[in-house]
DNA sequence: GGAAGAAGTGAACGGTGTTCACTAATTGAA
DNA sequence: TTCAATTAGTGAACACCGTTCACTTCTTCC
C-alpha cells in the first residue's frame, strides 16, 4: 500500500495509463473546441472506440473527469504567472507582464477558464467559513495569488507602491482585475471594437496592457490629494 | 398589427399573462435558489401544476425563458447603476456609490449573474466583427455602460480624472474590474476571509469599498512619474 | 348554435449520466 | 501449465432531460 503512488512500471499498469490518458485526450480536444455542451460520455466514448460503461472504470464520473481537465489548465496558468514573475525584467515591465500572460493565457482555453470558476455555492450558511486556508495556499490557485501577493510587496519595498496597502487585499483586488479582464475578453469578445466611432476601436492587446497600466497605477505612492485613497475602514 | 404592444384587456389575454407570469415566477424562484442546474422543464410543470408541453405554448424553448429571467435581471441592473449615478453625492462618492451598487446587486442574485455572462462564444471567424454598436447600445447592458463612460467623462470635465484616457477604453476598463469583483465574489465567496491571519481578514462590503478606492485612483490625474501612465501605444 | 382557434395533455423520440450483471481477457501462484 | 482471482470491457437498463405532436377540451366570436 505504501508503494501505491510510486509509478508502477507492470506492462498492466501501463495500459491503463495509457486508455487514461486516451480519454482525457479526447476530452481535452473537445472541452477545447466546443466546452462542456459538446462534451459527454458517449461522444467520448465513441471518439475512442469504447464503451460508455467503460469510462467509468477509469473515472468516478463526469465531474471528475472535468475536474482533472481544469486542474491541469490551472497548473499550465499558474506556472505562466509563476514564470513571469521571475524574469529579470524591471519591476514594472514584470508586473505588466504577469497581468497580461495570465489574461493571455486564460482566453487561449476560454471554455477552460471559463468552466473553472463556473460554479456557484451557495452562500446560505456558516459554510462559507469553512474554507480555509491551509486548503487554499496549496492549490494552484492559491500559489498563483501568492505570486501576486509577493509582487506588491516586492513594490512597496522598493518604495513604488503605496506601503499602506495590505498586500493580500491589494493582490485580491488585482488578481479580480484580472479576472474580469480576463471573463469580460471570453464571454464578449467583440466588446473592445465594439466602441461607437473606429477612433476609439482598440484591440484586445492593447487593451490588456492598458488596463495592466491602470492596475500599476492605482497601487503607486498617492497622488497629491490624501483623500482619494480607498483604505480599509 | 400596430395595436399589439398594447395592453389587451380581454379576459384571454389577461389569463394567458397570469399563466406566463406564473411560469416565469416558478423559473425565477427555482433559478435564484438553484440555478440552471435545477431548473428544469419538468419540474416548473410540476411546480405550477401543468404539463411540461403547456410551458411550449409560452416559451419557444427553455433558452427562452432562462433569456427572459436574465433579460429581467439586466434590466435591474441597469436601473441600479443608473440610480446610483444620479445622486447628488458629490464625484467620487458617486462613482464609488455605482461601484458598490453594481457589485452588490450582482452578488445578490449570484446565479443571474453568473448565468448572463455564461456563453463563450467562438471567435474562430470574422463573426466578432458582427457584434455591432448599434445593437449593443440599446441593450441594457449597453445602457448601464454608457453611464460609466458618462462618469469618466464627468470625471475629466472637473479635472479629477487624467483626461488623456478614452473615456470609452478607460469605462471598459472599469467595467471589466467591476465585473472580476463580483464574479470573484460570487465563484469564491470564501475568498475575502480566507486570508492567513486574522489581522487580514475583512469583509465583502469592506473589500468593495477598497477595490472601489484603487480603482478612482487608477484614473486620477497622474502622480508625479509619468511613465507610469498606461497609454494606448 | 356551431365553427374556429387556443389551451392543455399523454405519449413518444432522441439525448444525457450512471449502474449493473455479465463475458472476456489478463495476471500471479501452485 | 493450469487454474483461480482479478481486471477490462460490454449491452441493456434506469431515470432524467428538452422537445414534438396528435389529440382532446375548453373558450371565443360570428
Amino acid at each position: 500500500m505504501d508503494t501505491d503512488n510510486l509509478p508502477e512500471e507492470s506492462p498492466a499498469e501501463r495500459r491503463r495509463q495509457r486508455v487514461r490518458s486516451s480519454i482525457l485526450d479526447a476530452a481535452e480536444r473537445v472541452f477545447s473546441k466546443e466546452g462542456e455542451a459538446g462534451l459527454s460520455i458517449r461522444r467520448l466514448a465513441d471518439e475512442i472506440d469504447y464503451s460508455p460503461a467503460a469510462i467509468y472504470k477509469y473515472f468516478g464520473s463526469k465531474d471528475e473527469l472535468l475536474d482533472e481537465l481544469k486542474e491541469s489548465f490551472f497548473e499550465r496558468l499558474m506556472s505562466t504567472i509563476d514564470k513571469a514573475s521571475l524574469t529579470a525584467l524591471p519591476f514594472e515591465a514584470r508586473v505588466r507582464q504577469c497581468f497580461a500572460r495570465y489574461v493571455e493565457t486564460a482566453i487561449e482555453r476560454p471554455h477552460h477558464y471559463a468552466a473553472a470558476f463556473s460554479s456557484v455555492p451557495d452562500t446560505s450558511a456558516a459554510h462559507v467559513a469553512d474554507i480555509c486556508w491551509e486548503e487554499f495556499e496549496t492549490s494552484h490557485k492559491g500559489q498563483a495569488f501568492m505570486v501576486v501577493v509577493g509582487l506588491v510587496r516586492e513594490g512597496q519595498e522598493i518604495g513604488v507602491f503605496d506601503a499602506s496597502f495590505d498586500p493580500f487585499v491589494a493582490a485580491k483586488s488585482l488578481w479580480a482585475s484580472m479576472h474580469g479582464v480576463a471573463l469580460l475578453l471570453i464571454h464578449l469578445p467583440g466588446f473592445p471594437v465594439i466602441l461607437p466611432t473606429p477612433d476609439h476601436r482598440i484591440n484586445t492587446a492593447a487593451f490588456i496592457q492598458f488596463h495592466a497600466g491602470l492596475l500599476f497605477r492605482s497601487l503607486c505612492v498617492a497622488p497629491s490629494s490624501p483623500e482619494l485613497s480607498g483604505q480599509i475602514s
